[in-house]
DNA sequence: TTCTTTCTTTAGACGTCCCTAAAAAAAAGA
DNA sequence: TCTTTTTTTTAGGGACGTCTAAAGAAAGAA
């Protein structure tokens, strides 16, 4: 398995998500910055050794076997993440350029004391589940921001976007992972949220609200 | 800088040591298993990078940029092994080949940070020291042991040979590093050597003393 | 349904890193 | 020194992963 095979896979799983909707050349390639050709030579190759389901035109699916490879590979991703977070003392927007480099080592090993290191985490630092050896994940009923009702209570348990920008606009106002949140009152005009969070109040545009994940009581 | 490119350097300083004398395409080519003509074709690489010297049919000579390229190189790697050695429970026969893959991932703060993790070492798990950021090795006087005079005491400080099968034999022996030594008798029939350590009388034969290093008091 | 736009594939090429086979240079031996 | 052996280089090619340009298929619009 090389490194190139396995960015490719990890993409698939991400863009296709659990169904079996095939994901499109133009798709992936958007996604990996690169080109629609090289997609559809590497799409050949990976159904060569079974990991996708391949038709000319109708875009790839992973087979049972690719999905269980590439959830491995996010497995090693977000292991090394909350390595990075933990006891390398990064940040989270720093995390995940870094583990993607370290998610191709190869060595079983390496992982299963990494993971015990750890102490068998769930969830890596944005909130993403880990999946297990046997590529199975936690899963938490979660709830778009956006979404609760005024009054209602929730756990900030994860992160939708991911990107440093806004990260650390997270960051610069204090909201971090396992605070306790309550919506107070939703601005019927531009969407905004007035909400409590540790105390504090504090009003959120929007946008910021449809990127974090709430796990309501 | 390709993973190929690092590890020719790594074996450029491996063989050629700090001297100034050039490595023979040969040398090279049978230390990384691969072929004379691969290794004329990455020496010109090297050159044209100014990572080497390198004139036709007189073997390679890093260049100052080179070596401290290499030895950069082998920081991460001996770290990383202290790492998997201390952190994650590997064995002392176990830590190369994953640190040779480590080895290779970019970012200098993931390095800093790991170093100050292990405390800062200066010793990788077989007794090598770790260069600096600056490149500087910690030199240790020692001396092997097969060259000790009899009735002469020493701390076990580092090994020569690094292969699975002698690191093997000396945890089945129980002789690990930091451990004290005296030189009781030298047998002038086949060299061999009647030692105490850590308070256990033992009978090496010359193979394996001229691979342990000693330090003397 | 036909035209137009968009998506996808094919064909051919390039850089990297490796190889084999053969030629050239250097070293060793008589 | 001259010959033989060893070392090193060159020439040409293959696998991988990428690209561009052009052709072909599918989807959307009129």
């Amino acid at each position: 398995m090389t490194r190139s095979e396995e960015n490719y896979l990890k993409t698939i799983y991400h863009l296709g998500g659990d169904e079996k909707v095939p994901v499109s050349t133009n798709a992936i390639a958007a996604q990996m910055e690169t080109k629609p050709s090289s997609v559809t030579d590497m799409a050949k190759k990976l159904a060569e050794k079974n990991l996708v389901d391949y038709q000319k035109y109708q875009g790839v699916v992973l087979t049972g076997l690719g999905k269980q490879t590439a959830l491995q590979i996010i497995r090693k991703h977000r292991l090394w993440e909350v390595f990075l977070f933990e006891k390398l003392d990064f940040q989270w927007d720093e995390v995940h350029e870094v583990a993607e480099q370290l998610e191709h080592i190869k060595s079983e090993q390496l992982i299963d004391r990494l993971d015990a290191l750890l102490n068998y985490p769930k969830f890596d630092p944005h909130g993403d589940p880990i999946p297990g050896k046997d590529g199975l994940l936690a899963v938490q009923k979660k709830t778009l921001l956006s979404e609760l009702e005024e009054g209602q209570n929730g756990l900030f348990v994860g992160v939708k976007d991911t990107s440093t920008s806004f990260l650390q606009y997270l960051d610069k106002n204090q909201i971090a992972l396992g605070q306790s949140i309550r919506l107070i009152e939703r601005e019927s005009f531009d969407q905004s949220l007035q909400i409590e969070i540790q105390g504090r109040s504090l009003r959120l545009s929007h946008q910021i609200a449809t990127n974090l994940y709430i796990k309501t009581d």
